[in-house]
DNA sequence: GATGAATGAGATTTCATTCAT
DNA sequence: CATGAATGAAATCTCATTCAT
């Protein structure tokens, strides 16, 4: 992977997320990169290429970022990571989320490489803590944090101490 | 309003929330209605007219549907329904609350006008119900409702019975 | 059928056939035209789909070209007819049968709707005469035909008066 | 001339006559031999360089591949050889012919490299045989040749007996 | 009110060619 | 000799919008 490559992909990361996939032009991309337009397509064949090529980094980046809530041992550790998570997306990774979330409603799909692995684990946390149907639970959890990333990412809603609190509070975390 | 006023912001409904604004051509919309293109410039200025003409009847609506839940006396049947309401959008409803999330995702706006109001009386509830902070608990509440309407629209996770029973359980509703 | 539909089909005809089907650009035929590049869409969907109106609309006018040709009484002068025919293609058909053959040589097609009733009248007339393979003899004339009309075309050999008299010989016409 | 030289030559060779030169891309080509793109541009400068180290390749083949008839004796043979020749053409040949023609059509160009030794020869043959007009019975021989060769290239027409038979019999070969 | 022809700007993509390595 | 990254120009195509009828 050339530089120029690297600064393609960092220029339309930031502007598919600030735009949209759809507003933002390859033309767009190539100048913010410092590139020819035509490098774009040697590289990535088409826009939907370039697509794919973020949603793959960031879908990884984004599983990269759970691991060590999920390697937690304590269950009761996990739930509050799961849910503290969205409210912890510093600038660094804010417009990675964003794009994430924008894309899946932009494309109408949901991301389950990101979403299982956590949900997994989520249920064996719920299950030894000893809760009647882990894998509903499991499932309330990932809306609520769907939820809270909508409103970090959508409503710029960050430290939000007292919702945090009210929510881990139903938990008994 | 005409019949071909309405057929436009009927197929525009549609293919906004099914294929997303940008990626609509006002052909197709023209064509889905069975309308000359011109005719769309004539009634709506522009596109983006177009979809300011929908945003006010898709928020219109939106709010209508709360209208029963608003207007509850017992605090918990008004949290109840606010926790309940994505589980319940149907066929008919379907598309409307798609595009507000599309829109909203696409434009990184968040739509207060229908939101307000229901924070407001959650507020309200949460007090009456004797919550230490009322506000946060109307945000995490109003939070939790965007994750499940994700779910609903995205995930097409519809009669979730044990999920909704475990966050009822959270309220002790 | 608009003026500038017109305008459009005459322009790329010319183009077409003159400089090749591929390296003409829709921008040249545009230009040509007098014509937004837009418009060559607008109507033909593609550059693919211009020259599918432009082969329909060439077949039939070299199809109609040989209506007197097949529509004679004597088989003798049907053969001549058709062998004669090409030698006799005048300035203002010359780029359509240009093009005819240069569009097959570029799709390695063989338009079989201008052939196929010539090849039908050719084998009556020979059967008429009592040529004991008819269909061989009208698969002949079509090949000395192609021949003279690449001659033609491609050599820009017209009124060779030794060469035609030479061929009719051969069929003692 | 280095294998990678001659495997370019191959590939240009196949592509050029199977989508026609225009229509094919360097890429395609350097793709297809194997090979960098950029080694086309060092050893053949531009693509029509490449072009034209296949013209005079396959001029030569094809100048060749009349050697015996164009040698022999009898002038009889020598005009029944050049109206058999089309027909004779084997896959191995295939391409190579199609492409003569190909590019004749495309360039609107006449190869008088490979013509003009045939008419020569057939000119003294027929003058031997007593003809009238040596030179049009000539240029007679080679239309049906283009003829055949179209019927052959294009048509995939390749051993129609009764056609030669019909052919040779005019000539009374 | 409604159509459909037409446009101009811009979007995506292709391509021959160059050049550093 | 050979590669592959990179480019700039141009090609095909899309699209919101205008306007005469």
């Amino acid at each position: 992977m050339t530089d120029k490559q690297v600064n393609i992909l960092k220029a339309a990361l930031v502007l598919f997320a600030e735009q949209g996939y759809e507003a933002t032009s390859t033309s767009k991309v190539a100048k913010e990169a410092g590139v020819s337009e035509g490098l774009i397509f040697r590289h990535f064949n088409s826009k939907e290429g370039l697509l794919n090529a973020i949603r793959a980094l960031i879908n990884a980046s984004a599983i990269r970022g759970f691991d060590d809530v999920l390697t937690r041992k304590d269950p009761k550790a996990i739930i509050r990571g799961v849910l503290e998570f969205p409210f912890t997306i510093d600038d660094d990774k804010f417009l990675l989320w964003k794009l994430i979330y924008s894309i899946q409603w932009q494309k109408g799909t949901y991301e389950n490489t990101i979403y299982a692995p956590i949900k997994e684990v989520l249920i064996t946390a719920f299950d030894t803590l000893g809760y009647v149907d882990p894998e509903a639970e499991a499932d309330a959890v990932l809306m609520l944090f769907d939820g809270i990333a909508t409103a970090v990412l959508l409503k710029n809603q960050k430290n939000q101490e007292g919702v945090l609190k009210a929510i881990l509070e139903k938990y008994q975390l």
